[in-house]
RNA sequence: GGGACUGUGGCUCAGAAGGAUAGAGCAAGCGCCUCCUAAGCGCUAGGUCGCGGGUUCGAAUCCCGCCAGUCCCGCCA
């Protein structure tokens, strides 16, 4: 079942040729969904288009390919308006077909991709021996989402977790703990999480103080990356417990990560220096390695290097994204590599692709990008703080967003006179908590900052994921009125009769085109957006069309509206990270 | 100095391979529960799409210039 723009495209094509000859093939119809009912469901906008290769008026064109246009069994006659649209609305039956067909499907009528790609999905990607903080929520939010959505797809993706787990700071960390709190260097857990963050930055301001500090701290460096048994065992320590921090928020927020490190290039990035070297792309500078960047000016209008190698022999994060790009195509067979990332890298991936590029590492064919996004702002408009000014850790973040779903939940449940068990509410609580942050990130445009609030999130009204959720919430409860058993619907036969199930119908058949656009353009709001005009569309359908009490066939006609409705939105949420519930 | 991103009703945002009168939500005002949870639905009001040029049948969308905000630019990651 391929979506309804992709059926009419064909025809178009046909249609095309037929009028205008075989070099027409190929050409795109221009389709658009009408913003307007007056002029149908879809639009094709070619005929303006082609008005001069063809030399021929905009209408003229139109009516030759209206003329060969075989649509009847999708639309209805064709109609030409303004200055050459064509515009077409589907059949009542076409569409009544489609929603058996859809209703029959397990994937909605979505086929999986015929091309599937092995993609490689960047995200997250915490620190080691720091806490998770706001700055990871959109990276691994909007991260899982687009993975998400490309498994669903049909791709083959790889969701990788490049942990800062190399580097100065464990130099630093290890020498300053190794006087401070040598426990913790040698046995699991001696020290909390938190308490680790604040030896690191103790660690931080002795390294920019203490020349001698420095000193061993660099040395510290060195024994790990020859791999000094002590060093390397106290190293794994500390990896390992931040390993375990993480996982508790990737489980709450049930996302599933390969790690794969930054450590684990460490051992290839002599190599990348030298094939780099080879290809005569090394510029030495300064003692320091480089590859001078076209298209890159310094301050002194003169060429900008990215350095690959630094003066004192070590390699900075450039070489280790390199060698991992590298190693993602090379080996994990990658041909597309997405990394999501904050905004502000942005110029850096567009230098790393730019070397990886010249030395032939992206091969014709395989796609690098840079899935940028932009900051996390608190309600005035500044980057996101505690009240005291600190960095707000994620779990807070998260218990805060749970805290006060529990009590708005709470309250009605008093207003209501409802009686919930405990163990309801805990559940309630926690998926409206979660599933707000999460919608509330996903459905803006991810390259623009966020305003993050509370209270617009945990909003019943709105486009928000309680109103969503409580779409969902209103299907089931149909469901359980009437006894409905929606897997066991029987033979239906759908009649679409009133206006609005005819456009909560025409809505639910357009699900796979917003797929496909998320699949290619990753952009997780477009499907947000498609979800709530969804619930929007669903709620002005029961509010006009009574279900239970409508006589046969059409109350089987509008019981599979629900159920499509609901595994719609059911469907769609999952591939936003989201869980629905089935009272609220 | 160079570069990237952003600028759309009071507020938060959709809309960018050019397409018909620029869409939502919140907030405001007014309606709708003998009927599947009103956590809902309907109506009203609110916009020189930052500014100025250009391209064309047609521009929020493409090009150029300017203004404002955020961020990045040789040895941190």
């Amino acid at each position: 079942m391929s979506s309804i723009p992709e059926q009419l495209r064909l025809k178009f094509d046909r249609a095309l040729v037929d009028a205008f000859g075989e070099e027409l093939a190929g050409t795109d119809p221009l389709l658009a969904s009408t913003n307007n009912p007056k002029f149908g469901d879809y639009q094709a906008n070619l005929a303006m288009s082609l008005a001069k290769r063809l030399k021929q008026k905009p209408r003229d064109i139109a009516q030759q390919i209206v003329d060969r246009l075989e649509v009847s069994e999708i639309c209805e006659p064709p109609e030409i308006a303004g200055p050459g649209f064509i515009n077409l609305r589907l059949k009542r039956e076409f569409l009544e077909a489609q929603l058996q067909k859809m209703q029959g499907s397990d994937r909605l009528g979505i086929d999986p991709t015929e091309t599937p790609q092995t993609t490689v999905v960047d995200f997250s990607s915490p620190n080691i021996a720091k806490e998770m903080h706001v700055g990871h929520l959109r990276s691994t939010i909007i991260g899982d989402a687009i993975a998400r959505v490309l498994e669903f797809h049909g791709d083959n993706v790889l969701r990788l977790n490049h942990v800062g787990d190399w580097g100065t700071q464990f130099g630093m960390l290890i020498t300053y703990l190794r006087e401070a709190y040598p426990d913790a260097l040698t046995q699991p857990d001696a020290l909390d999480i938190g308490d680790l963050v604040a030896f690191y930055k103790k660690a931080k301001i002795r390294f920019d103080e203490d020349p001698e500090f420095q000193e061993t701290a660099r040395n510290t460096v060195v024994k790990l990356q020859s791999g000094d048994t002590e060093t390397r065992q106290a190293w794994e320590l500390l990896c390992d417990q931040s390993r375990r921090e993480f996982q508790k928020i990737y489980d709450r927020l049930d996302v599933q990560l390969q790690e794969r490190g930054e450590s684990f290039y460490n051992e290839m990035l002599p190599q990348v220096v030298e094939d780099l070297e080879k290809q005569g792309l090394v510029v030495e500078d300064q003692g320091a390695k480089c590859v001078f960047l076209e298209g890159y000016k310094n301050k002194e209008g003169n060429p900008q290097p990215l350095i690959v190698q630094k003066s004192d022999g070590g390699y900075n994060y450039a070489t280790t994204d390199l060698a991992a790009l590298r190693y993602r195509i090379r080996e994990d067979g990658a041909q597309r590599v997405v990394y999501v990332v904050d905004a502000g890298q942005g110029t850096h991936f567009d230098q790393v692709f730019q070397v990886a590029r010249r030395a032939g590492w992206i091969p014709e064919g395989v796609e690098a990008t840079h899935v940028p996004f932009g900051l996390v702002q608190g309600e005035d408009g500044k980057k996101l703080k505690t009240r005291s000014g600190e960095t707000i850790r994620l779990k807070d973040l998260l218990d805060e967003a749970v805290r006060r779903a529990r009590a708005d939940l709470e309250k009605r449940l008093q207003e209501e006179g409802r009686q919930e068990s405990e163990e309801f509410i805990e559940n309630v609580a926690n998926v409206v908590g979660l599933s707000s942050v999460k919608y509330a990130d996903l459905s803006q445009n991810r390259t623009s900052n966020y305003i993050f609030s509370y209270d617009k999130m945990l909003s019943l009204q709105g486009n928000t994921a309680p109103y969503l959720l409580y779409a969902f919430v209103r299907v089931q409860g149909i469901s359980r009125k009437g006894a409905i058993d929606f897997e066991n619907l029987g033979e239906v036969s759908m009649s679409l009769q009133e206006e609005p199930e005819f456009v909560l119908a025409k809505h639910l058949l357009s699900l796979s085109e917003i797929l496909d656009e998320v699949a290619s353009e990753l952009l997780p709001n477009r499907l947000c957006q498609y979800l709530f005009e969804l619930s929007q569309k669903f709620n002005q359908f029961y509010d006009k069309c009574p279900v239970l009490q409508a006589e046969e066939p059409l109350r089987t006609s509008r019981l599979v509206l629900c159920d499509l409705s609901a595994r719609t939105l059911k469907l769609g949420l999952s591939l936003l990270g989201i869980e629905v519930l089935e009272r609220m």
